[in-house]
DNA sequence: CGCCTTTGACCCGCGC
DNA sequence: GCGCGGGTCAAAGGCG
């Protein structure tokens, strides 16, 4: 079985109303009710964590001069599945932006954005060294925009994917 | 032709 | 103060 992930705070909070998230935090839930047996059932890393003011670097001028931002709607919550398939299409369109080596972790982690103009939301995806049919997805902000089609195909997906929880 | 992926360099925070 | 780990930029190429 799968072992924890210590760097994945959870907290068993559900009370924010995020369009997505929240789908996706409830689904989850309900889903990890359903497998019921499965020891962990859905990773959150619900929002409310230590985000409140994230500093961010932003180029100002070209190379060398850096300008300090501060944001405060870093919302992030992450989850993990066991799925073939890294993207998972949750209605939303994303642009790849950079991919990573982690340390401890054989498989990169990708970085994507949404596409949407004023949409800051971004989101990670990364794929577990020992269980390659373990995909860690990591949202980080809330979509300022509707879906653009319909994330049936998405809970779809859900609906048929595995879910671990830590607690 | 426009958007997206790829990929190396760059930047930053933090720990030692 | 330096090095490492992690996140982002941007140029160039690819594909529909």
């Amino acid at each position: 079985m799968m072992e924890n992930f210590p760097n994945f705070p959870t907290t068993p909070s559900s009370s924010t109303s995020l369009s997505l998230q929240q789908m996706l935090i409830s689904r989850a839930s309900e889903l990890a009710g359903i497998h019921g047996g499965v020891s962990g059932g859905v990773t959150l890393l619900s929002d409310g964590v230590d985000l409140s003011e994230k500093k961010v670097g932003v180029p100002a001028a070209g190379r060398g001069g850096y300008e300090q931002k501060k944001k405060t709607l870093s919302r992030r919550f992450s989850f993990q599945t066991r799925s073939q398939v890294d993207i998972l299409d949750d209605g939303y369109k994303w642009r790849k932006y950079g991919q990573k080596a982690v340390k401890n972790n054989k498989f990169p982690r990708s970085y994507y954005r949404c596409t949407h103009q004023g949409c800051k939301v971004k989101k990670q995806v990364q794929r577990l060294t020992r269980d390659e049919g373990v995909v860690v997805t990591t949202y980080e902000g809330i979509h300022s925009h509707p879906i653009l089609k319909s994330a049936d195909n998405f809970e779809y997906i859900l609906s048929r994917m595995q879910i671990y929880a830590s607690y």
